[in-house]
DNA sequence: ACACGAAAACTTGCATACTAGTCAACAAGA
DNA sequence: TCTTGTTGACTAGTATGCAAGTTTTCGTGT
């Protein structure tokens, strides 16, 4: 999303818009926390103005929902909009992985089975911080090896929207080793060249989020909208 | 991208907005292009405030290239922007066309015909600019028919940096023609259920871009970066 | 004529004040 | 008790002024 041209110095808005991110992502804020500008500015030491802008980008990213005149809030979670974020997100993942099976780089080779190894000890000793962590370089090893690295970006804005839903979900060590073979079966078929494969796998690993947005809608449906 | 919940009054903002990103995408403001919030804030008779914002957007949308005092300048072609656009751009359609082949919704099969009528009309009567707008609406019915409306405004968003480009090209009739067999192709293979020839066709069809995209790099290199 | 430097004229980022609209609390009346 | 109307405390949208930095201009000295 930013500039990819010039080295653009840090403004008073990035700041604001990166703490606030990791807050709602954290779910430090909780969706339908009503969130003013006027007190983020007065809690951040700086005026209205940058604290708008970064409102906006977060607005962009759905995750506020300003009501002009009324107040802005920390965006409920919302099936559709969970649905479209990863409709679009498994689009591109899919396509980067299409890509990176048929044209291979080996330049990014040696690191997927680092982060294969570095997987396999989180689940060891059951850090699943590090694992999820180590998930997040995964998907973005995938675009690197495709060529695509911008195709992370998108697949990170639309993340969000999920990962912030799924901090509600306790990660079992069976959930880690059953991502990590399916990850596992990535790299097999990126290595293997085998596209179909690598498509399959994919499309089973992202299904795997189903029943768990499905039990959080059951568990948490005040975090719902409407 | 706007919200899809409350009906959010038109603001300046979005007048000012819609109005530039008109212009831009229509060649009326050509890449390089100096712009200041001042000068646009006093030809639209508003103040910086609602024109900055406008501003931020279009820059969202890589059509803006703003750098921090400087001057913001209309962004001028890359190559590389271009590129990423597309390959997401082609990511979600795919996954479109092959969920609408998959599972049926016969609902707008009677849309896509129409606009496969209309298109012939235009052909007959050598109308680019109707062809144009029933090649919009026809990409947009695959979206609604593979019940993701969502994902058009994700292609839209990524088209308008390839749109503005293919101004520059002139759409000849044969051109046309072929865009039109691709169209009823890709609607046969949808009715027929054929995710695979989909596929097929769609890449093919986006791929026509190619040497449109490389001739206007040769004869206007001046639009583009560097 | 040319190189150089200072100053003026820009630019956007940020701060602050004002406007219009929404909502909640509360008092008055039935 | 319940309904209703008014008031005041909020909200975001907009206007404007200042600060910091870049670019351009133009005059000066060689």
């Amino acid at each position: 999303m930013a500039s990819t041209e010039t080295v653009d110095r840090i403004t008073s808005t990035d700041r604001i818009f990166d703490e606030l991110f990791a807050r709602i992502v954290g779910l430090d804020l909780l969706p339908g926390t009503k969130i003013s500008e006027t007190d983020v500015a007065k809690s951040f030491g700086y005026s209205r103005q940058p604290v708008r802008e970064a409102f906006t980008r977060l607005a962009n990213l759905n995750l506020l929902l300003i009501r002009p005149q009324r107040a802005t809030i920390v965006r409920p979670f919302s099936r559709d909009l969970i649905a479209n974020a990863r409709f679009v997100r498994a689009a591109i993942e899919l396509e980067v992985v299409r890509t990176a099976a048929q044209s291979r780089n080996v330049a990014f080779d040696a690191d997927l089975k680092a982060s294969l190894r570095g997987q396999r000890d989180a689940i060891a000793a059951e850090d699943t911080k590090a694992f999820h962590d180590l998930d997040y370089d995964f998907h973005r090893l995938l675009c690197l090896s495709a060529g695509r690295p911008f195709a992370f970006e998108m697949i990170a804005a639309n993340k969000a929207q999920v990962d912030r839903l799924c901090m509600l979900s306790l990660t079992s060590t069976e959930a880690m080793q059953t991502l990590y073979e399916d990850h596992d079966g990535l790299v097999q078929a990126l290595f293997g060249q085998d596209a179909e494969a690598a498509d399959r796998i994919l499309r089973q690993h992202l299904n795997r989020l189903d029943p768990i947005i499905d039990a959080i809608y059951t568990t948490h449906k005040g975090y719902f909208e409407e």
